[in-house]
DNA sequence: CGGCGTTTTGAGAGAGCTCAACATCGGTGG
DNA sequence: CCACCGATGTTGAGCTCTCTCAAAACGCCG
């Protein structure tokens, strides 16, 4: 969910800047949302509970990221979000965003190719939450998140992180991680993980 | 993603119709969108398939519900479409439906809206699939897709379809069933599950 | 009636989760 | 400068739960 200046410039002026410190929240499920969030600095998660207290991590936004872009259109928030870090984000209001989806179609249809970008990103999550195996996981991960030689990934936070994003325990994927690391699979650096792309 | 008639009629009209056999394939991974598919008749599921040949349902279309909102602005599909009955589609054209977005901005606000309900559908099922026991998805699913009286879900197909859409072995899912109807927590008819909410 | 897919139950094994202990690292304050 | 402290990183061991392979009953349709 980039913003990749697809937001005219007035619009990104009329932003409303808000500081968050680590952990502090964002919006509540339930809460009435005020309109679209662009992540300025740090990183915001969305979350979910479920019964047992489990956490989910639906998103996690960095700079640059959008933040409740489906909520834009509900009445209410399906989801937590959470400062991971420290952050800066800037709210644009709801209306003004409609009224210049209005003056400006090509800024809705720059809207609508987010929303549709966000969709195929969850439909791969789901995909990476329907693999059992922690290794396959990991792998689809790193296969998915290569940089631009196609096999180095930038950690941009804890490996404890990377075990939530991935719905997998802290503990299973240090295991998983030491063991692709064993089998010469992958090399880990500081933080940066290389490896052989379909081995 | 219902339909719910904020297609205007003259698109609806332009529609070309399509008839599937059952486990016909309706598009597959790399083709180039051709537009919208709206499923008139039967079902037809959004699937992928993983390195070890595990098939993720991404989603279920039943009549009303449409098919590839999200690769309207992509250069191609990043899923296989597969009817999983005997099934009718409708095709709307990317053209027709991009240029009515721009004459009518309801009906791209209506889009909008479409798109962002399956971001939160999505994210309700990212939700289920980080569930890791059987019984607890059973009930975060039942709970979800109760009818009017808040304890009755109806099924749309056979048990093992459900099991695909839980994520779920059919095995576990017959057990789990089992389990909880002994435990007094549902009681299942012909094809449709009586429950106990949050108990 | 025969065949095929769904439904159901059984048994075993593998894999991740949980609890637990300990190491490591960075920041804080005496 | 060093001790302390909390969070991250790491490894161990046992347990539970689902998956997989297997087999049999059931129901529907030609």
């Amino acid at each position: 969910m980039s913003a990749e200046h697809w937001l005219p410039a007035h619009v990104r002026a009329a932003g409303i800047e808000r500081t968050l410190k680590a952990g502090q929240s964002l919006f509540r499920m339930g809460d009435v949302p005020p309109g679209l969030f662009e992540v300025m600095k740090g990183k915001v998660r969305l979350v979910r509970m479920d019964a047992s207290g489990r956490e989910t991590v639906l998103y996690t936004a960095a700079p640059g990221s959008m933040v409740s872009e489906a909520s834009l259109f509900a009445p209410a928030y399906h989801c937590n979000a959470l400062a991971s870090t420290a952050a800066v984000v800037r709210l644009y209001p709801k209306a003004l965003l409609l009224a210049e989806f209005e003056r400006d179609q090509r800024v809705g249809q720059a809207f609508m190719r987010m929303l549709a970008r966000e969709i195929m990103n969850l439909r791969t999550r789901l995909e990476l939450f329907n693999i059992h195996s922690a290794r396959a996981r990991v792998r689809h991960y790193l296969a998915l998140h290569a940089g631009a030689d196609g096999r180095t990934v930038i950690l941009s936070g804890s490996v404890k992180d990377l075990a939530s994003e991935l719905g997998l325990s802290h503990e299973a994927l240090y295991r998983t991680l030491a063991a692709m690391q064993r089998g010469g699979e992958i090399v880990r650096q500081k933080n940066r993980i290389t490896f052989r792309p379909s081995v």
